[in-house]
DNA sequence: AGTCGAAACGGACCGTGGTCCGCTTTGTAT
DNA sequence: ATACAAAGCGGACCACGGTCCGTTTCGACT
């Protein structure tokens, strides 16, 4: 007649054990560092394995495929971004008007972007669908838009804002159109007071 | 004292051999034939190769990857869609006034898009960048943006007319947050309209 | 401490995209 | 017709992502 260790309606799902936990977190920092020593392309899944001391169905059972993989690596390098994106200074964080906040959200999402390029194209469709990371960005510049009072299919609204910010779009612009980061920034912004109409700054 | 084939000013850079374009073409059928009975997924390199009676490294050196080879069979896939943009009945070819132009190329284009789908994921970056059929429709946006009378930077307003409908963000729209077809098409009308501002039907 | 089922492990194995290099074909110049 | 360089060819070969399944580890309950 034993207790149950935590009241049953705390407890979640299944948990996950331990030897299982400790791996993950060791294939997690295996990859980082191999990712940023060798860069995206170079890193393999064996290689993963090898330095975090596991077999290679370990990396295959966390993390389902290499996509999956650096998912996990990008989420835990965008950790801080968003961090700054919900309780940093203004007029990223929250206090500054709403426009200025927009607009401020459109040059750092374009700088980070950028800056995690290859790991975003790695991370294929697990790292922009889904995953914590786009429902946030999404979430907010919703938000945001409500706050700027336009009226509206804002979900679609809000997509059409963040689609010229997504990567392959980007490509086109920066790589093979040649446009200079602030023209593609001067556009996104311009862009953006026509959706928001007559409230903009 | 021979006589060059033709006049040197119309020879372009080096011609094709004709075994290569014979094999290009084999290759290109046998690719089609493959692509439409098994689908994208199922269609390896190796299986191009043998049914169209070559060695697997002529598929390489023809299109250079798989992704090279699926955007050539893209290529031939839209090119009547092309042909209907430009010389077809309004309001999607010429005709129409531009407004009614935009909003049917938007239908049109979203259609086509999502019917060549999977064509499109497996030609990667080769595919909706560069290649003749990008290009074609962003010149097609800037002409009817310029036909409206829209200020503004127009080669970056147009990809943001465009970007919405990139594969990516059809997917994360249709299969993740479930939006349906027509919500999606009106939001982009949406968008088109905020652009193009008064002069929009 | 002992038992037991479930969960996790690891590494041999497989399929496919992509490369390499010795051999063949093509076209031109004589 | 013949010679010859360049372009093209083909298929053995390699690397890497992903699967499979017999073995090991964990941890809950007694």
């Amino acid at each position: 007649m034993s207790e149950p260790r935590v009241l049953p309606l705390l407890t979640g799902p299944p948990p996950e054990r331990r030897d299982a936990a400790r791996n993950r977190e060791a294939l997690l920092a295996a990859a980082r560092e191999l990712v940023e020593r060798d860069g995206v392309h170079a890193v393999t899944m064996d290689a993963v394995a090898a330095a975090a001391g596991v077999g290679k169905g370990t990396v295959f059972r966390r993390f389902g495929s290499k996509e999956g993989l650096m998912a996990a690596v990008l989420d835990h390098s965008e950790t801080e971004w968003q961090r700054q994106l919900m309780f940093g200074p203004p007029p990223l964080g929250p206090g500054a008007p709403p426009w200025d906040r927009l607009v401020a959200f459109g040059w750092s999402r374009l700088e980070t972007t950028l800056l995690h390029a290859d790991l975003i194209r790695a991370a294929g469709a697990e790292g922009s669908r889904s995953s914590a990371a786009y429902s946030l960005v999404a979430m907010h510049v919703r938000y945001l838009l409500s706050e700027l009072e336009v009226t509206g299919d804002l979900p679609i609204l809000a997509t059409a804002l963040l689609a010229p910010m997504e990567i392959p779009i980007l490509d086109q612009q920066i790589e093979l159109d040649g446009f200079p980061l602030d023209r593609v920034y001067a556009g996104w912004v311009d862009l953006a007071r026509r959706i928001v109409g007559p409230n903009a700054g």
